[in-house]
RNA sequence: UGGGCUAUCGCCAAGCGGUAAGGCACAGGACUUUGACUCCUGCAUUCGAUGGUUCGAAUCCAUCUAGCCCAG
């Protein structure tokens, strides 16, 4: 019997070759679209492509009709509103920078999703992810960088846990972002010319800040811009306007460009400095997730990413704390931001270096 | 009203006789399934005003105007 998968189907140029990669191997494909955060009066995705928009449903619709697999929208705006946008809010007022995509895919996609998908009889779920998926000498699963040049997303994916890899299929980890978009042109699918999503998908226009304040009517109070001596350096409009590592948009006249430094919501201050100022030796992160094993050595030689676009540089791990890492770069790196991830890689080869086939360690959330 | 100081792009700001740095902001573009970052491109024929000295001044001189500070 073949064997039958569901792949979460975003109505985009990626997660339809997905689909398409696994009939042609011959797999029992369900295509599933999650409806998760569009109201029906916002048609803004139509022309804005992402991941996870509206025109979505139609597109994926239609490219299950040419692939002729059975298609289904579901409706996942409750978990995603507590586990994706409560958090991201949370996390904001907090004068932290979350990352919804890590949250989206750890508990909506690979457990609500999942969980739909299992009770369609599926065994296993497929993505458009970026990523290869490797099964270590040590017995456990772990995902790997896709091919070189191709967009990586393994990043977004660091806390998947093992029972959740074991049903997981990343059919276009294999190619290059070109290569899925003709394999979509001679398959026929009408997506194959989509532009790619970016920006957060639940907020349209890319100011999350007004997002933050019209989803929770809070408004936070002006505060002061301080240098990291305490001295006043200006005004700032309110703490969810900025995020560690921000160089535009202080409204400051400085003799060298400003960073913010650091956040601090009980006093209401944020902090800048230079570019100097913002580079970090060491960082530690908790809620910590292991991929690739069970505990961690200290003294690990890892390539560590910090945030998402990041080309990871090397570094050695510590347990400094019951649920605390340690990460001490080689080279300092600039601006580590609380609430992003921070994502541990091995070398599948000997050498650690950043150029080559990578699997994730682990990861967590900087502090 | 005496004495001192300062006037350079929307905002900070370099320049100190040789033909207008830089940063912020702004506008385009690249990159990007998070926030950011980063990278390109554009952005004062003009230096408070008016005269003068010089081959040549934002840079020196004079006057005027405005603002600031100290004396009342």
């Amino acid at each position: 019997m073949r064997e039958k998968v569901v792949v979460g189907m975003s109505g985009g140029v990626d997660s339809s070759v997905a689909a398409y990669l696994l009939k042609e191997k011959g797999y029992d494909v369900i295509g599933v679209t999650m409806q998760i955060w569009q109201d029906e009066t916002e048609i803004f995705q139509e022309e804005h492509g992402g991941c996870c928009g509206l025109s979505a449903a139609d597109d994926a619709r239609r490219v299950a009709a040419v692939l002729g697999i059975p298609h289904y929208v579901m409706n996942f705006k409750h978990e995603f509103k507590s586990f994706v946008r409560d958090y991201f809010a949370k996390e904001y007022y907090a004068g932290r920078t979350p990352n919804p995509c890590i949250a989206c895919n750890r508990y909506v996609k690979w457990e609500s999703l999942l969980q739909k998908a299992e009770g369609l009889g599926a065994d296993k779920l497929a993505t458009g992810h970026y990523a290869g998926l490797i099964t270590l000498p040590n017995g456990r699963l772990s995902v790997k960088t896709a091919t070189i040049g191709a967009k990586d997303q393994t990043y977004a994916l660091y806390n998947l846990t093992q029972e959740q890899l074991i049903k997981t299929l990343f059919p276009v980890g294999e190619y290059t972002k070109p290569q899925i978009r003709e394999i979509a042109e001679k398959a026929g699918l009408p997506v194959a010319h989509k532009p790619d999503s970016q920006d957060i998908c639940f907020v349209n226009d890319g100011d999350y800040a007004g997002y933050l304040e019209k989803e929770t009517g809070l408004k936070l109070p002006e505060g002061n811009f301080i240098n990291p001596k305490g001295e006043i350096l200006g005004r700032h409009k309110g703490i969810i306007h900025y995020t560690v590592g921000q160089r535009k948009g202080l409204g400051l006249a400085l003799p060298k460009p400003g960073y913010v430094l650091e956040i601090r919501p009980e006093t209401n201050e944020v902090v800048i400095g230079t570019k100097e100022d913002s580079l970090k030796k060491a960082i530690k992160a908790t809620n910590i997730s292991l991929m690739a094993a069970n505990e961690i050595k200290d003294g690990t030689r890892v390539i560590a990413k910090i945030r998402y676009n990041h080309k990871g540089a090397p570094a050695v791990i510590f347990r400094t704390g019951e649920d605390e890492i340690t990460c001490v770069f080689d080279e300092k790196v600039s601006s580590p931001a609380p609430g992003q991830a921070l994502v541990l890689y091995k070398s599948i080869n000997e050498e650690n270096t950043a150029d080559s086939d990578l699997y994730v360690f682990g990861g967590g959330t900087i502090k």
